[in-house]
DNA sequence: CGGGATCCGTAAAGATACTG
DNA sequence: CAGTATCTTTACGGATCCCG
């Protein structure tokens, strides 16, 4: 979110930083990529273009209804392709688009991120909610 | 059976990707990050301690409400403290812990990203939107 | 000053049933 | 097979009033 590059490490100076503007666009993409399914899409169409209802069968649990308004966003952000065959039965396979895969590149982090701080949110969460009941 | 269909990109090594019950683990960073006003404050507080009204102010348009809901979440995350004086009036600030910094270093590269790309995902939205009219 | 509590409108989630 | 249509439910977010 801040655009200076270099330095890793604990202050971060101002100006430089992103405006509201910028932010919104940001938030926009990380709430696209942190509903309840688009990972989970997003991943296992990393694996090779899928058809419909092989997604469906490797998400597990999501309805038609989702796994269809969850790929119209990805198309529609250009994340995720769909090619139509018209065959008897139709088919259509959804497949990761460049763009899609260079966000799941960028996201990947943030997976290392919430495995490796896993515990310490969980700690975080249980002194929280132990601590005004 | 993981990701990795190889591309033209850097490589992702198949241990560090994740399974599907990490997925909700991520999901949950990520909507939390991704909700209407995390990162806004995220990267206020990224500035150094801030009262709750400065906070307003520099987020704006934020209601009293939706801050403190927000700050609870990020507090209950362990990703801010809150740390209170008692005075009059009172005050109380808010930080970053060392959590949330981290957080921080790794959503850059997503910010990165979407300020990088946005012409693409506009485009695609637009080409999407144009074409179902 | 820094919230908590409550109410309300909207928008998104989700299941189910039906269709080309 | 791959959706769309319809309906119900839930969560998000804003406004307002109140309190220590």
């Amino acid at each position: 979110m801040n655009v200076r590059a270099g330095g890793q490490d604990g202050e971060i100076p101002d100006e430089n930083l992103l405006d509201h503007d910028d932010c919104a666009l940001v938030r926009g993409v990380l709430a696209r990529a942190g509903d309840k399914w688009s990972i989970l899409v997003l991943r296992i169409l990393g694996d090779g273009p899928t058809r419909f209802n092989a997604l469906q069968r490797a998400v597990g649990g999501i309805s038609q209804r989702m796994l269809t308004v969850t790929l119209r966003h990805l198309e529609r952000d250009g994340l995720v392709s769909r090619e139509v065959t018209p065959s008897k039965p139709p088919r259509v396979d959804y497949a990761l688009t460049s763009l899609g895969q260079s966000l799941r590149e960028v996201t990947e982090p943030i997976g290392q991120w919430a495995l490796a701080n896993r515990g310490e949110i969980e700690g975080a969460r249980i002194r929280y909610d132990a601590a005004d009941l």
